[in-house]
DNA sequence: CTGAAAGCGCTTACAG
DNA sequence: CTGAAAGCGCTTACAG
């Protein structure tokens, strides 16, 4: 009945009275509105969720991320929602500000975004976020800048958990190179800062030689990586991006640095599952990046419909996975 | 309409020509039925799932199975499905068989099962299963046993990752001790079968000396523990059940093994996770007992409502997870 | 301010 | 064999 229902989501043009009344006899049957039937309701609603990346070139993690979107639209195609995702020329600020406007004009319900570490994007997100209108950060976090949610990596703690597993595989003489994906992206500087904060607390008799800081690009990454390696011969432990750098693998394994010591990576690939079969890496450490593009487009269809068993969280770390020889056949 | 509903469901009543031409409709139309709408429609069925476990008495991992059935319970509440669980005295078969014919009684539309390892409990499951009854094993497999499903740990590909483990935090002689819980539980005999035959082919270094297997007495299990350890002192690597015994525990304490060797167990609990921030502990291998007991249910709730999209597997494997000291927070 | 009606998409009992 | 009707539980537009 239209007055009950009005009375119980405080929706107005109903009698105080009336509305306290009904109100107490849903709390003494401990009433719970029906999600399902709410469901069916909404696909009068037409919601649309768009996902607006960072980057359009293809990469083993965000094809990982598109994946776990692609199992969520399934999910909630009955639901009647939509889901479209956009892609900008690689980190081209300009271009995705245009990709949010033209979501806005399109007249989405919500965005998820992987954002661009830009000025005029933060603003942006702030705006929207200030306006109400319902945003998630997706992988990246960036800072000043306000938002609904962010699903991701733990970067921090991402850190600490690497020098635990060093830790455990350490025999030798313990002397560590890290080398880092670009510090430009919040997350490598915080898990380069987990990793060291818990060696120098923890594990003294690992000592970090070197930080180094890699570029994306192939060539550069192959030359710095063998410049560190002839400087440091010595070194028996090393940390490295996995997936997202080959110049930095080819180096490895040309210096002889996958039999010299234990190879502790990131991220999941093809080539890193091939690399760990070879016993060349020890261990990589997965953020479950599938798990973070689900998350994020199942959040935002919550927060949308407010069918939310929990409330929304405003970070939400998507626990990391360990994978070596044994347990490779784990991932799917 | 009824015609096209019976056309595209097969459900007879139908005149052949109009049903064929139905179906070439749908499939031109890439129909595909609502899930929700026919959620919505299943309440008048009022399926009735039972769990029926093996103990009453609480234990850690029975703990975390039942939360994950709370867990399943609640999100399926919406759709007008009761859960009842059921416990009978410890592993005592005929009262387990009661439950089974109580329930059947009692019109339950289905049935997951802790089955205990006694012939007049497979004789009942396989009987059901012939019938066309949706049973599912939770947790335990049995032999000579048929059924829709089994759910819980792959235990060889455990005992793998016990070895890999092993390897990747053995340093000195590689003298290792097993304790295991009862051969009786096949999944026990499966798990040091996995984690021997790794051994053998991979990780020569690694010695076995000897295998215990314990009882679940403290007592008892202290004085094999003890024994043990007497007879082998140079053991640098120990393998154990973790939550499941105590009694081992103390013993490996009292006998000073947690400086002495590194140890790997299994399962979680609040003691588990002290020995981990303790040191004494080097990881354990967790086998997500909730996800177990969540899935079960929800395999079975899809299977009566026809709503998997992916066909029901038979063994549902979850996948294991290693917890030390730097991942024990993302444990919930 | 109130409540009967219509609709979300599916299924079955029922009248023809 | 066929198809209009009623119902699952919720919400809103609409007539009073």
């Amino acid at each position: 009945m239209g007055t009950v229902d009005r009375a119980l989501h405080n929706r107005g043009r109903v009698n105080p009275d009336v509305a306290q009344r009904i109100q107490k006899i849903a709390k003494e049957l401990n009433y719970k509105p029906n999600s399902i039937a709410k469901s069916l309701y909404n696909r009068n609603k037409k919601f649309k969720i768009t996902v607006i990346l960072h980057i359009e070139s293809r990469n083993p993690y965000f094809d990982d991320v598109s994946k776990g979107i692609e199992k969520c639209q399934q999910e909630l195609s009955d639901f009647g929602v939509t889901i479209e995702t956009k892609s900008c020329p690689d980190f081209d600020a300009a271009e995705q500000l245009k990709l949010i406007n033209q979501a806005i004009q399109e007249e989405t319900s919500a965005i998820a975004i992987v954002p661009i570490n830009h000025p005029t994007i933060k603003t942006k997100i702030n705006e929207l976020h200030q306006s109400g209108f319902p945003v998630i950060l997706l992988s990246n976090i960036i800072d000043q800048c306000d938002f609904l949610s962010f699903v991701g990596c733990n970067y921090k703690l991402s850190g600490e958990i690497t020098a635990g597993l060093l830790n455990m595989v350490h025999s030798g003489a313990g002397k560590l190179l890290l080398f880092s994906p670009s510090f430009h992206m919040m997350g490598h500087t915080l898990r380069a800062q987990g990793l060291k904060q818990q060696l120098a607390e923890h594990y003294t008799a690992i000592s970090l030689q070197k930080t180094c800081e890699l570029t994306g690009d192939n060539i550069k990454d192959y030359q710095i990586t063998m410049k560190s390696l002839e400087k440091y011969p010595d070194t028996d432990l090393i940390v490295c991006p996995g997936a997202y750098s080959h110049g930095n693998l080819q180096a490895l394994e040309e210096a002889g640095f996958f039999k010299k010591a234990k190879v502790i990576c990131y991220d999941y690939s093809n080539s890193i599952r091939k690399y760990i079969e070879n016993r060349d890496i020890t261990a990589t450490i997965v953020q479950n990046p599938q798990d973070q593009g689900y998350i994020a487009v199942k959040l935002l269809f919550e927060h949308l419909t407010g069918n939310h068993l929990i409330p929304i969280q405003k970070y939400n770390y998507i626990p990391t996975k360990i994978y070596f020889y044994e347990n490779l056949c784990d991932l799917n």
